[in-house]
DNA sequence: GTTAAATCTTAACACTGTTAAAATGCCACC
DNA sequence: GGTGGCATTTTAACAGTGTTAAGATTTAAC
């Protein structure tokens, strides 16, 4: 057992695990390519050849992030959903955002990320199609959501999908207190459809 | 008329005007302390004077930009808020968003905010307050979103705010189309409380 | 066993925020 | 009207960043 081999062995998995580190202990703002790397015992260029850049690795972490999310989604749906499907998948994704705080950030952080990334399109349109089969019964296909005229969304999905994610955002930003008695509650049975 | 004085006149200001260029031009990811500085015509070190750091500077453009988004909401009120002040006041938060992107993005950016400034403080609770009295009739007084329990707090004003804010969002990073027909009247329609 | 490819390091570049020290100009006070 | 004090700005420097090009090292393919 060499203390330290050249090769890693899987240096892609470690620097993103790194990252999930540097995201829970210290945020967005105490992330950089370099401290990841050093975490990971790499030198700083090492990174570059699995994830181009930083958007690079940023993106594979959001699109983790994304994936979990579905997870939820669907265990909140599998567990207690058939009467309320929506107000289960509802509270799951409040849940999951304020567990998950610098996770959930940087799903959004849009201009931190390669937005046509196909993975990261791919688990971000899975989540939202989860969410719409609660309204509608239907998933969203994949290409719906790049047709311009995104045809067959439904309104009351995207409605719900705002109403979660404004309370999510607004209560990691600390704009709203998730704690308020009856407030989570409440906001959920503004769902009704 | 000197070329150049050693003393910029209003250089507070002219930072503020600069960033605010900067960021509907090149977002927020073009912003750096240094690129304000240059476009103010002043060396690097001068903005520190009157900002602190680069987060004193971001925190008084998202000042103006909550006061702007206040100005906003108070037009929709007058101008035909009496019969739906919800509405009216809906609609106008979610066209501030699309119409101003980059501040948008900025205000709600807070790990790049000096969140415990008091000018800030006052700016962002005065634009809920007045969502707030839509609601209720009723003001939010600052002390109140100060205090751990929010008593008074309505939990149907954060419901609305929470949807028209998740949608800005949601459609300000391209997950939903705000062009969609019938979509904005279609999300407003959920505030029906 | 030799060669090609993948992986990682070293070194360097331009850029960033921030600080300390010095320089400059304005203003109030005598 | 001079003069000192103060606000403002500059210069210079430091540590840290992302990224790139070149070379070193290991793995793997043939």
């Amino acid at each position: 057992m060499p203390p330290k081999p050249y090769h890693h062995g899987d240096l892609r998995q470690a620097l993103i695990d790194a990252t999930e580190e540097i995201l829970t202990e210290r945020g967005m703002e105490g992330f950089s390519m370099r401290e990841a790397a050093r975490r990971a015992g790499v030198s700083p260029a090492a990174p570059a050849h699995h994830f181009g850049d930083a958007r690079g690795l940023l993106t594979a972490v959001a699109t983790g992030a994304f994936l979990d999310l579905q997870e939820a989604l669907r265990a909140a749906n599998a567990q207690g959903g058939e009467s309320k499907p929506l107000h289960a998948q509802g509270r799951a994704y409040i849940d999951f955002g304020l567990a998950n705080p610098a996770r959930f950030d940087l799903m959004w952080r849009c201009e931190a990320l390669n937005r046509g990334d196909p993975a990261y399109l791919a688990a971000s349109a899975g989540a939202f199609s989860l969410l719409h089969e609660a309204v509608t019964g239907l998933p969203v296909r994949p290409e719906q959501l790049c047709d311009d005229n995104k045809p067959g969304i439904d309104v009351r999905a995207v409605s719900a999908w705002s109403l979660v994610h404004g309370f999510t955002t607004l209560a990691r930003q600390g704009n709203v207190d998730p704690h308020m008695p009856g407030l989570i509650d409440g906001v959920l049975a503004a769902l009704a459809v």
